[in-house]
DNA sequence: CTATCACTTAGACTTATATCTAAGTCAAGC
DNA sequence: GCTTGACTTAGATATAAGTCTAAGTGATAG
């Protein structure tokens, strides 16, 4: 059993945010001492490991809330759950391929600035503009 | 010569981010015609291209205004640009890399999801989970 | 010449996510 | 039994990045 405090440790949140996902539904599954502290299971732990590398991947809270409350509800939501991971894969490669056409633009830029031009041809541009004013 | 609305329709933001972007200091080089109105030039265009760029791979609007800023300095400044660049470069593959790890835990879910235990497993987990409760 | 339209501004409001504060409770050690 | 410390709660505050509103201006078409 973790307390809030190890938890926030090894998953590298604040324990104002693992309140914070409980307050949004995020943590339904979680004990509670008989002093009312929450307790975390191992099972509770792979749960918010994985809230964790959805919330990463870009899925919003109230996505990620919907998709807890099919597993509360049991082994029917199976098929739901499955489509929603498969349409999350679609979008972490959306992500990916992304980031990868930016990458593009950045590694043009650097290898403009690593042209003797490049050192030179971007005032001549910030004169264009001044000249257009 | 794009008005306000043509590069907002060029550029996927709306007229009001842009204007919102000219507020936060991004877009210091645009001239503005008789009227007061915003135009925008082909370079212009191309800068706001490469903000686009740098905001959708994650820099900061604080950042990319510094990076406009040493822009605007003139040409003593393109080292420091370029350093930024290949840091910045550096952060997109980092990102890239998360966002591969973490295609690979929802890889694993949707496996789970696909064996015949993956459509019961998870109900025992929640009984787990209330047995301890 | 006046109505319309696309813009302008300052500043208020929104959203998502997180962080902090204040006041309180419980268990353990002195 | 009292203090301490780690938690609890509700709700205020923060931050980033927009988004919208209200009031106004200037060019243009009828």
């Amino acid at each position: 059993m973790y307390t809030i405090n190890e938890v926030a440790q090894i998953c590298g949140l604040s324990p104002y945010t693992i309140r914070f996902y409980d307050k949004e539904g995020l943590l339904p599954f979680i004990g509670r001492g008989k002093s009312g502290h929450r307790e975390f299971s191992e099972t509770d732990l792979d749960f918010l490991k994985l809230i964790c590398c959805l919330k990463n991947t870009g899925m919003q809270i109230k996505e990620i809330r919907r998709y807890i409350d099919l597993c509360m509800q049991g082994p029917d939501t199976v098929e739901t759950r499955k489509k929603m991971m498969q349409a999350h894969r679609k979008d972490i490669l959306r992500q990916i391929d992304e980031l990868k056409k930016n990458l593009n633009i950045v590694d043009l830029k650097i290898a403009f600035y690593n042209t003797t031009e490049g050192s030179h041809a971007f005032i001549s541009k910030l004169k264009d503009v001044q000249a257009e004013k």
